[in-house]
Parts: structure tokens; C-alpha cells; sequence
DNA sequence: CGACTTATTGAAAACTTTCAAGAGTCGTGG
DNA sequence: CCACGACTCTTGAAAGTTTTCAATAAGTCG
């Protein structure tokens, strides 16, 4: 397990920059995190509910689902990862999380060994504090996905799902419009809605030929 | 502003400490914190969204919900906070919320300045990280909550949050059976499950005389 | 008592799911 | 190159759930 060859780490670095001052050491302590480059094929959990996780995911590529169960056996989206986020960092100071994670399409995941993060975390205060904030930011989004999902009615859930997820993916652009592709099913739309996937095929009044996965909003 | 005099907080360090381990230093440092004592009139806001919190509201008494707002003007319960528990500890690191935070019922409510929190929190590293674990085990409440709100039916939405908040109060008592006090209108109910109030009532099958605010369960 | 909030009930309307079947897409192997 | 299987998308009709609207009872507090 080497360094990371390429800086795959500087979205990571530049997300945590944005909304924290780190200084040069810290940031250089962050991409110096030894990580190792695997693929995750699509619709099979490769972090499983309920068992400890040893490293956390940073997404190079594709697009990652955090999921939970309800009783029934359904399973449900309760969170979407994109390229440069990690899906996991709760588990630095939470080990055992209670959701699985898992690919939507194929997907590139560096895995960050626990011990590297709290290491760097207990060196750097500061880093220790982005963490944290990181995830904090990650808590307000599902505090407002409790609000997509429990008090809309399908049209504006899946509207707002697309969204926020522009706004998530447009810190990557440069331009004024965003372009991104979500690389989800319909089925995997209701699960993050709260929907079946016949609703959520009717409600994108879906004509012949029309595609899901690449939006374009100015 | 003084030290509050009796030791509220011995609930929240209890807390803390029942999954991270803190020394008699670090625990003393929090039971140090200083603070303001203030009743919240229920149903009025005492943190307005938007608004920067320059303190966290610890909860002494009472029922603290934590409202976001669904694009058409309905306000939405995201998270419920009981009595030893404080309300908005992200604000520590993320000091603009965009959640409001409002008294079910009489509730009082310990002020403690963020400038306390942030010194603490800096002087002891284990005392930030549980404070980082604390703040992630609500976000995995949220996270489940997303999971009740979204993809159960009426009935099951009701009943868990009525069992989860079982499990909440549990750790205050000291016997096998739960007894609580859920002092939440029906209408906070149905903000809380994405029902209408109208139908939150049909749910509880409702006879004459029956009580919705206090529970037992065994 | 009187004003206010909360709880209750019915009937119609609206929304969403379920079930079932058919069509389109994609990659694999004969 | 085409056939095949697997998955995704699409559509209709019936059934089920939840909301809406409206009105009445019950409870709380000054």
C-alpha cells in the first residue's frame, strides 16, 4: 500500500481548504495519506452495514450510495457521494456504522487506512477540525434530504434530488452552467426518493429516447 | 454569566463518556463550562435559522425540535432533543445553521458560549473528538429518520419514532421498563413524520381520553 | 366565562403503489 | 453476426393510502 501516485487526494484537500484554513503542512499531511486504488463494481456493497470499517472511502470516480434499510427489506438511499468527497469519514471517531455503501455505476474508491487518519488527525488540530466540519456538512445535507424524502410530493422530491446535486457538482466547474452526469437507475432514484421506480418513470414524463443521466442546468 | 451551579451537565458528560473514555481532567473541564440558564417559550423559536448561534443550547428540561422548512412554507421536524443533550453542538464548527431550533413544550435550556466550547475543545483533544462522536451519532439518527420518514407507511413512521425515542430516554432509567414523557402535540408528530395532523390522529386510533404524551413500554 | 389551541370525524379528491406485461438496451457467447 | 439473458424502461388499470376541506367537540389558560 503506497502513496497515492497522482494527487488524487486535492479535491479532498481543496473541499476541506474552502471552508477551513489549513496552512501548507496540513494540507501537504493530507495528500501525504497512504490510500490503495480499488474498483467497486455497481450494486454490490463493498462496505457492509454493521461491520467495522478499517479505512475510509475517498471516491476518485463514479458515484457512491450510503444505504439503509427499513423493516421491510426494502433498501433506501440515504446519502450520495460524487468525486472528491469521502463516503465514510464518520468512521474515524464511529467504526461501526450501521449503513452499507455501495457503487451506482463503476466507481473508483481510494481506501484510506483508519490509522493514517487518526494519526494525521491527532498531529494537526486543524485537520482534526476540517474533519469534522466535513462531516458536519454532511449531516446538513441529510437533515435536509429528511425534508426532500418526508414532506414532498414526488415531482419536487426527485426535482430537488437533481438539484442538489448540481450544486454538489458544481464546485468542480469553472463555467456558469453545470453539466454532470448522475449515473443512477430509475429504481436507484426511488430509492433515494422514497418512491417505486413506476412513479418515478411516470413523473419524469418520460418520452422515448429521453435520458436520465446527463443534465445540463444554467 | 456564571458557572451553573448545580452540575447540569453531569447528564452530557455521561454521555460523552459512556462511549469515549475521558479522564477526571477532561470531564472537569466540561462540567466547567459556563453558562445561562433561560426558559424557551415553546412553539416561538429560540434559534432562528440563518441566524449564527454564538451559543449551544444544552437541554435541562423539556423537548427541543430542531425544524427545517419544505419549499411551500410547512415547517418539518428534523431531529428531537431530549433532556442531557445539546441541540446544536455543530454550531461549535459550523456556526450558521440553517435550522431552527423550538420547544415542543416548557423547556429549559442552558446557554453555553461557543468562545467556552471552542477553548475546551482545543485545550483537550479527546474532548473535541467526543464532541465530533457526538455529533456523528446524531447524524446517524438523522440518517434513520430519513430511512422512517421516507419509506414507511403512516402507521410504522409513528411507531417508530415512538420506540426510538424509548431507546433515547432509556439510558435515564434504571429499571427494565421505559416510562417517558413525549410532550409533542399531534400536529408536532405529523412535522416530525411527513403526515398531516389529520391523519396522524386516525393513525393513533384514537379513543376518547387517550393520552398521546406519556408512554410505557416494557 | 371566553379565546385559543388541540383533537376528532366524515366524505371526496388526490396521490402513489401494486400487479402485470411488453419494449428497449447492452454485453456475452455460439 | 445474431441469439440470448439480464437489466432497465414504459404503460395501463385497479387498489390502497393519504390529503384536503369542513365542521364539531374537547381541553387549557387567563
Amino acid at each position: 500500500m503506497l502513496q497515492a501516485e497522482p494527487a488524487y487526494l486535492q479535491a479532498f484537500v481543496d473541499r476541506l481548504a474552502s471552508c477551513c484554513s489549513l496552512t501548507e503542512t496540513e494540507q501537504m499531511a493530507i495528500l501525504g495519506l497512504p490510500g490503495r486504488l480499488v474498483h467497486a463494481t455497481p450494486n454490490v456493497d463493498f462496505i457492509k452495514a454493521g461491520e467495522p470499517a478499517d479505512h475510509a472511502c475517498y471516491v476518485v470516480d463514479g458515484l457512491v450510495a450510503r444505504f439503509g434499510d427499513n423493516s421491510s427489506g426494502r433498501r433506501v438511499i440515504t446519502a450520495l457521494h460524487i468525486p472528491g468527497e469521502v463516503a465514510n469519514l464518520e468512521t474515524v471517531v464511529l467504526p461501526y456504522t450501521k449503513a452499507g455503501l455501495q457503487a451506482l455505476a463503476p466507481t473508483i474508491i481510494l481506501q484510506i487506512p483508519q490509522s493514517a487518519l487518526r494519526t494525521v488527525a491527532a498531529a494537526h488540530p486543524a485537520v482534526a477540525k476540517a474533519f469534522w466540519k466535513n462531516c458536519m456538512t454532511d449531516a446538513m445535507i441529510l437533515a435536509q434530504w429528511i425534508v426532500n424524502v418526508g414532506h414532498r410530493d414526488a415531482k419536487c422530491r426527485i426535482a430537488h434530488l437533481i438539484c442538489e446535486m448540481a450544486l454538489r457538482y458544481r464546485r468542480e466547474q469553472l463555467s456558469g452552467k453545470v453539466i454532470y452526469s448522475l449515473p443512477m437507475s430509475q429504481a436507484h432514484l426511488a430509492a433515494a426518493t422514497g418512491l417505486t421506480s413506476v412513479h418515478v418513470n411516470r413523473c419524469l414524463g418520460s418520452k422515448p429516447n429521453q435520458r436520465l443521466d446527463v443534465w445540463q442546468l444554467s
